[in-house]
DNA sequence: GTTTTCACG
DNA sequence: ACGTACGTGAAAACC
């Protein structure tokens, strides 16, 4: 067989990744590895298909040297990569030394004059080449010995020999350069004959074979302005030869034979794709690291470190805990210091880990029960040893705990909410994480071996709470977040009370006017059975397309049919109209009626999650079902609420703060004249109107005010005059003097606003009144767009996130009440800036009193925090 | 699995 | 010139 040389263009081939594959894939320490990822997908998919004896990378030595597609013809200057990219290079380079592929570069010279070189060389040699590149100028050195192939779609690979180019354009691969130095290329800098592109050019050389022989010959050139601009620019022209032609006579010292390679599959190479995160990457591959002998078989094995493996070995793992010994181990757990407990739900199992690497695992078999592991476990959390726990929350619901039960809860960390603190914009702390982030360890991703994970958290405590420490968090950590994970808890093993049979009937009264407005709406629009309504991909087309209906909004994929493209359209088209009531209604019924019935227990309660590690600002999410967007703004959704109630001889109260985040905002910023405003009790829109657009409080109308109110807003959302023109329909000239006059009316708040975003460039993150932090990493960004948005995130973050802390405060605050005085009555629900109390009828009124108390008490802020509270015996009538 | 839409604060 | 308000989660369509 002969012998097969895969040359790799490797710029190009990164660079067309990283244009072709969304940015924003990063990893966990902000590096962006889209071109990475792009390239080696391509790679692998190439050398499986091609099966190369030798393999060559080549690099341009500098980035002014390269040949691609950046030059900006316009301007007449390149575009330099952005830093989102060049990041990746060295990066790249790194890792193909990792896998044992030789990079070749060389000064002066750019990566196509490598590639000619070698792929020349190698051809003279008898060898097979490949050419893997994103570039057509390559072309030129096909032959029957070389193929070039051009990544184009995902998987698609254009693949060209002599025979191939001949036929995609109409010359041959070396008559190509000739075309090229006639017709230039502005990509390389390559000017071309003045008025010759690629028609005229590429029928000049089909004709006559070479520049040389038109040149000769240029006198039978009919075109008149053709032949005068080639005999004017005949040198130009022989210089652009020059320019378009690779050299395939480089200096290299680099021999064929020198590209042989080694297992792409070590241990160095998965390590390193672990730390880029590239996930999916690592999975497709991890038969292959299986299967290579440089790996160890078992997962702990992977753990890179040999010190790790020796104390993971160290560890007396086989102490599975008989039931007869249950009792002398948890006697024996009252007297650890330290335990790391690790947890696994199917099947039921539990590892503890103390600090003299004595484990001892507990499993469910036919001794030892269910309840004899809770029973265990909780003891275990009541110990005098400092525990640590990924996801508290979780085990005492698997446990079936009550809260109450853990009284030692000082004692008792989650490492996942430390993690949490440390940086929020992640979408998981698992063990996996913990290990990379704290520990600098990797481990598979694989399943759960137990003793290894209660091994990272016991290791990790300690590492995360100095951190905290070190980041002023641990306050934060330590008496809000921590003592939330309890209440949360109970919140969610209480649940809430569902009407069922109203539910029922609430649906099936949607179902029959989903069913009518749908055959009306099919009528008025002549559509067939076929349509789909749900379908914003066939509605778009018919409404811009078929029926040319104007105002069609694209979105990426096609036209947009959102409500606020169909309501402009509503007016003149009653079917939209009937058509925005459909989506009213058809999202009630699939999201809400049918949404929430099948979490109905049978209890006749929905018990929700409550997610305390989500958002990137501190707020707690809802989940399974998402109990936070219950319909409320619109007539026919607010019913809904109705069928909330509390169980028998309960009634609701619900209190939630007025504007908390103006008032949040208010407070730091130290504006006097908010402050003022809120000192006065009155209309806090009314005044903002009253103020910014120079008129007496009493003559304020209704739409002044709503525009100030949407202004306050934009304000704490991170203004933008875009952003406000768009939401109350004013040009963007006017939405800028409205924000101007704001910043008038409230000087502080833009001097608040300006340093806030000031700071966060300076630091990377912005702080919650209560130290709460939030990276922003858009901000470095050289994308102008996420830059902006960096700056709003900057400026909202701190409020969102205080008034995030505060209501977290005021649960603590409420459910310690209501405790220590043996209330009846328990917080069900949060809604942000709402809490729901299912309160004992003969408590409500008192209980009310305390609630709206604490939730004012919550935080110390130069204005009142006023709480709107009320009784009802449904959701909809306590808000 | 991603995109679009829409419910909430 | 660019093309968005901040923070979420769920359902359905689409690929």
């Amino acid at each position: 067989m002969t012998d097969k040389l895969l040359l790799v263009d490797g710029h190009s081939i990164l660079s067309r990744s990283f244009y072709g594959i969304k940015s924003d894939m990063t990893n966990s320490e902000g590096l962006h590895t889209n071109a990475i990822y792009g390239f080696l997908n391509t790679f692998f998919n190439v050398f499986n298909e091609e099966m190369p004896n030798y393999i060559f990378v080549a690099f341009d030595v500098k980035e002014k040297t390269f040949r691609h597609k950046m030059y900006d013809a316009y301007k007449g200057q390149r575009k330099p990569f952005p830093e989102e990219f060049r990041e990746q290079v060295p990066v790249m380079k790194e890792l193909l030394k990792t896998m044992g592929v030789t990079c070749v570069e060389l000064p002066g010279f750019e990566a196509d004059d490598i590639i000619g070189t070698l792929s020349k060389r190698a051809e003279k040699e008898g060898l097979q080449v490949t050419i893997l590149s994103g570039d057509r100028d390559l072309l030129q050195l096909a032959t029957d010995n070389i193929m070039v192939r051009i990544p184009k779609g995902a998987s698609v690979i254009e693949n060209y020999h002599t025979a191939e180019v001949i036929a995609k354009l109409g010359v041959s691969p070396l008559e190509y350069i000739d075309v090229k130095a006639l017709m230039g290329d502005t990509s390389d800098n390559i000017p071309g004959v003045p008025g010759i592109g690629e028609k005229t050019a590429t029928n000049l050389i089909v004709q006559y074979k070479s520049l040389e022989n038109v040149i000769e010959h240029v006198e039978e050139i009919k075109q008149n302005k053709i032949r005068e601009n080639l005999k004017e620019n005949i040198e130009l022209a022989r210089l652009c030869k020059k320019l378009a032609t690779i050299n395939i006579d480089a200096p290299l010292t680099q021999e064929t034979k020198e590209g042989a390679f080694g297992n792409f599959f070590n241990q160095d190479v998965y390590k390193f794709f672990s730390k880029l995160e590239l996930k999916r990457f690592l999975t497709k591959y991890k038969k292959e690291f299986e299967n290579s002998s440089d790996i160890c078989d078992t997962k702990i094995k992977e753990a890179d470190d040999k010190e790790m493996q020796e104390l993971l070995a160290s560890f007396k793992t086989n102490k599975i805990v008989k039931k007869s010994d249950l009792d002398a181990f948890i006697f024996s757990a009252l007297l650890m210091q330290e335990i790391g407990i690790a947890f696994c739900e199917e099947p039921y199992s539990v590892a503890f880990l103390n600090e003299n690497r004595e484990l001892f695992l507990v499993f469910e078999n036919e001794e030892i029960k269910k309840d004899d592991i809770d029973d265990t476990i909780i003891k275990v959390l009541n110990s005098s040893a400092e525990k640590s726990v990924n996801n508290l929350k979780k085990l005492l619901k698997i446990t079936n705990a009550d809260s109450l039960d853990v009284v030692n809860r000082d004692s008792v960390y989650d490492v996942g909410i430390a993690a949490y603190l440390l940086n929020p914009l992640k979408s998981s702390y698992n063990k996996e994480d913990l290990a990379r982030d704290y520990l600098d360890m990797l481990i598979s991703p694989e399943d759960g071996e137990l003793l290894l994970e209660a091994y990272i958290y016991l290791q990790a405590k300690d590492i995360l709470l100095k951190k905290l420490e070190e980041s002023q968090m641990k306050n934060l950590y330590l008496t809000i977040e921590m003592p939330l994970v309890y209440i949360l808890h109970d919140m969610e093993k209480l649940g809430i009370r569902v009407d069922a049979d109203a539910l029922k009937e609430y649906g099936d009264n949607l179902s029959v006017s989903i069913d009518k407005l749908k055959a009306e709406i099919l009528d008025e629009m002549g559509a067939d059975e076929s349509f789909n309504l749900n379908s914003p991909k066939q509605l778009g087309e018919f409404l811009f397309e078929k029926m040319q209906i104007p105002g069609g909004k694209k979105t990426k994929t096609g036209y947009s049919t959102s409500a606020d493209v169909l309501e402009k359209l509503a007016p003149d088209y009653p079917f939209i109209a009937k058509i925005l009531e459909y989506r009213t209604l058809t999202k009630l019924k699939s999201t809400y009626a049918d949404g929430l019935a099948v979490f109905i227990k049978e209890d006749g309660r929905i018990h929700g999650t409550f997610n305390q590690t989500i958002t990137a600002t501190g707020r707690i999410s809802s989940t399974e079902p998402n109990l936070q967007n219950i319909p409320i703004r619109m007539e026919i959704g607010r019913q809904l609420r109705k069928i909330f109630i509390p169980k028998d001889d309960f009634v609701f109260i619900d209190a939630d703060y007025s504007q908390i985040e103006l008032r949040v905002l208010a407070h730091i910023s130290g504006d006097e004249n908010l402050i003022e405003a809120y000192k006065s009790d009155q209309d806090i829109h009314k005044i903002t109107a009253s103020k910014v657009f120079g008129i007496p409080l009493g003559e304020v109308t209704k739409e002044q005010r709503s525009n100030a109110k949407a202004v306050n807003f934009g304000i704490v959302y991170g203004i933008s005059s875009f952003g406000l023109s768009n939401d109350i329909g004013i040009s963007r000239k006017e939405a800028k003097e409205y924000i101007e006059s704001y910043f008038k009316t409230y000087p502080g708040i833009k001097t608040f606003l300006d340093d806030v975003v000031e700071n966060a460039k300076k630091d990377g993150f912005v702080r919650t009144m209560f130290n709460r932090i939030r990276p922003i990493p858009e901000l470095k960004s050289s994308n102008h767009m996420q830059k902006m948005f960096g700056e709003r995130v900057a400026m909202n973050s701190p409020i969102q996130g205080t008034a995030a802390d505060i209501i977290k405060i005021a649960m603590i605050k409420v459910d310690e009440h209501l405790r220590k005085n043996n209330f009846k009555s328990r917080l069900i629900l949060q809604v942000h800036d709402e809490l729901l109390i299912e309160a004992a009828k003969d408590e409500a009124e008192e209980v009310k009193k305390i609630i709206v108390e604490e939730m004012q008490k919550a935080a110390d802020l130069k204005v009142k925090l006023e709480v709107e509270a009320s009784i009802a015996d449904n959701w909809l009538d306590a808000h």
